[in-house]
DNA sequence: CGTATGACGTGCA
DNA sequence: GTGCACGCCATAC
């Protein structure tokens, strides 16, 4: 529980035209071998107020979304371009 | 309480 | 450089 609230105030945090690693939100969560769970909590609460979509993978790619990696995708080059 | 799952990461072939 | 398999942690059922 407490890991998953601090990942959700760590992904809140990420200012518009940024993006965190799974890994490195894990790491400010303070379990940086929970990169895992990282997305699963971003995954089974999906909250709005997360941009849970500035959360990518440490190759560098997009990894996945609840809501569809496409949607995820549209967002971050949108913020980005912000 | 225990098992299975999941939006990952790293290592080896 | 790419692909496959294993390992890891937290959450949900």
């Amino acid at each position: 529980m407490k890991f998953g609230y601090k990942v959700c105030q760590i992904v809140k945090k990420i200012p518009r035209g940024k993006v965190l690693t799974y890994k490195k939100v894990a790491e400010l969560a303070g379990r940086p071998r929970a990169f895992r769970a990282v997305g699963n909590i971003l995954n089974k609460n999906r909250d709005p107020k997360i941009p849970c979509h500035r959360v990518i993978r440490s190759d560098g790619k997009i990894g996945g979304y609840k809501n569809g990696q496409k949607r995820k995708i549209e967002l971050l080059k949108k913020e980005q371009a912000l």
